[in-house]
RNA sequence: CGGGGUGUGGCGCAGCCUGGUAGCGCACCUGCCUUGGGCGCAGGGGGUCGGAGGUUCAAAUCCUCUCACCCCGACCA
């Protein structure tokens, strides 16, 4: 391709509104335009990326066995009130009517149609397994659409759904796609791992999440050098360490004005390891009081799995009424409502509220000055022991580029999606799914492969794999030379782009930098000067001078080092 | 949904506090010049200051409402 006649505007600053480094170089190289909030225009370059992670992922499903197929955006809401989830989810969900006034949503997934397809076309075990997948656009309302194209309310999605006999076929299936996906994130040059995540409304026979580590990620993941532990901050546990503890003795001491954690530490002159935190939540059997220690976090879907069913904080008031004390003074002694308490303060002796504005209790004994249930309540923290084998975890931010679900009969059953076994019964089919997002591959990609100038595409998904850069486009000797390589290059098999603007090299060299195209032949004075032109990767830049005839040969060999990496 | 912030030419910004009729850099157009890391000189085009209402002789500037976008949090099959 011809700059010239192409469509890259590249910026030279920083777009205001782009805070992470991939929205800013994907703005800035020209590969996206925002158009709304969460939805945004892919130009040129940004199209062949995108084409190419595609194509990686559908050799790589192909390869399993997959069957391409296009469903529907739009969905009649039949079959979203089939499966419950016409109701279960809220705001996120994009719904309209049609001319006579009958419900259609714009699909956030597809399980639904998968099910209803199932119904029509699969009657007997022999037409099993199946696996079908598409490569489509998802409509999804999201609350706060951030960080460029990494989260969006319209993007792009493969989704794979497979279809099988029974539990025994489905965990093939699940274990199929995650090796599936493996590859497709190892051809694809990223970083990530795979961990064990919250299946939340999805079904609950299990889930994994693929994480691309990365400070503009989203999500944190806990992590274990040691013996590879993996899993999302939400399901991961550590064993924190325990504090020394005091020899106290039961005694209530006035905290006049400590209502936090900070305060009263600093007040009283304890760790914070010291202390316990009360927490009121409600949840469906109404109040329960949450502990975890001073010095942690509690995270509520933990909590809200233990409980079961939704929770939310207690109102102030609400607090008031069952403690008689105020949020910052409440405490497991005494009280009639149940108490949940993590599994590390089963040991020791601790600072809590009194119940009492203005006073804590010193010297509490869990399981003896109060009885709680024990369970794993806190956010894991770097530092924290691993459980699996007491090595210490690492906490990391990252990018959720894949996840994969094993649904079992939760769609099939209520779509009625059955075959017939063997003995001429009705069973409902086993159902799995599996997504990605190509959008997030290319973001996560280039957070993980960029330096102060731009983009480093990975061989594999860069939008051309070889710039050919003749500095001055008034030299004959030049223009002709780049020309030629281009065809040659071309012919050879490489996407190349040819920068054939009349501009200074300086914009030229910047440009290159910024949409970071794996190897770029330059063409300039060392031609007219030594007769040679300059081959080198974008990762490295270190350049090899050869005779124009001979680059083509040279560009091979940095594409099969590049393609190896 | 809660909190914070920003809307001024295509992009990035100043001006607003203290009202007086809009400015800078880049980009763009023309000419000359220049050609190995975002040249130089000269000339030029382009903005109902997000929108509506109000105060005032006068509003980008003050007041009210509203919309959009960004960030933090909540939420996220």
């Amino acid at each position: 391709m011809r700059w010239s006649r192409s469509l890259i505007p590249t910026l030279r600053e920083d777009p205001a509104e782009a805070e992470a480094v991939s929205h800013k170089l994907m703005i800035r190289a020209g590969l996206v335009r925002q158009l709304a909030a969460g939805i945004y225009v892919y130009l040129p370059l940004g199209q062949r990326v995108l084409d190419k992670i595609n194509a990686v992922i559908r050799e790589e499903m192909n390869r399993i066995g997959g069957q391409e197929i296009t469903m529907p955006v739009l969905h009649p809401a039949e079959i979203w009130q089939q499966s419950g989830r016409w109701t279960a989810i809220g705001e996120e969900m994009f719904r309209l009517k049609d001319r006579n006034q009958r419900d259609l949503c714009l699909g956030m997934t597809h399980e639904e149609v998968v099910a209803w397809l199932a119904t029509k076309e699969i009657r007997s075990y022999r037409n099993l397994p199946q696996i079908w997948y598409q490569i489509q656009t998802k409509e999804r309302d999201e609350a706060r659409p951030r960080s460029g194209v990494m989260r969006t309310r319209e993007f792009l999605m493969k989704d794979s759904y497979t279809l099988d006999v029974d539990e025994v076929g489905l965990a093939k299936a699940y274990e199929a796609h995650r090796e599936a996906y493996c590859r497709i994130f190892d051809r694809c040059g990223l970083r990530y791992y795979v961990v064990e995540s919250d299946p939340g409304m999805m079904g609950g026979l299990g889930s994994h999440d693929f994480m691309a580590p990365s400070s503009a990620g989203e999500d944190e993941i806990a992590l274990c050098a040691t013996c590879g532990y993996a899993a999302s901050a939400e399901l991961a546990r550590g064993v924190p360490a325990s504090p020394a503890f005091p020899d106290w003795r039961p005694e209530e001491v006035p905290t006049p004005g400590a209502q936090t954690i900070p305060q009263v530490s600093a007040l009283l002159k304890v760790d914070p390891a010291l202390l316990i935190k009360s927490l009121g939540y409600v949840g469906a059997d109404g109040l329960v009081l949450a502990l975890v220690r001073g010095d942690q976090t509690l995270h509520e879907k933990k909590l809200a799995r233990v409980l079961g069913g939704e929770i939310r904080p207690a109102h102030p008031d609400e607090i008031r009424a069952q403690f008689g004390a105020s949020v910052g003074s409440i405490g497991p002694v005494g009280v009639k409502v149940p108490i949940i308490a993590d599994a590390c303060l089963r040991e020791g002796v601790y600072v809590v509220g009194a119940n009492r504005d203005g006073f804590h209790l010193k010297g509490v004994r869990p399981g003896t000055d109060f009885t709680a249930r024990f369970a794993d309540l806190h956010v894991v923290q770097l530092g924290e022991r691993c459980r699996q084998c007491g090595a210490p975890v690492t906490v990391e931010r990252a990018i959720e580029v894949a996840g994969i679900f094993k649904l079992g009969t939760r769609y099939s059953v209520p779509l009625r999606a059955v075959f017939l076994d063997e003995t001429g019964q009705a069973r409902p089919i086993w159902m799995g799914s599996y997504g990605i997002g190509p959008a997030r591959i290319a973001a996560a990609a280039v957070e993980q492969s960029h330096d102060a100038d731009g983009i480093i595409w990975p061989w594999s998904i860069a939008p051309y794999q070889v710039h050919v850069l003749p500095v001055n486009m008034k030299d004959r000797a030049q223009t002709e030379t780049a020309e030629r390589l281009y065809a040659e290059l071309s012919e050879a098999g490489f996407e190349v782009l040819l920068d054939d603007r009349d501009e200074r090299p300086g914009v030229k060299f910047k440009d290159a930098d910024l949409i970071g195209i794996p190897i770029r032949v330059t063409v300039g004075t060392a031609l007219v000067k030594d007769g040679v032109v300059e081959v080198r990767a974008r990762r490295g830049r270190e350049d090899r001078r050869v005779p124009p005839r001979d680059a083509p040969v040279t560009v091979k060999e940095h594409a099969r080092e590049l393609s190896r990496a």
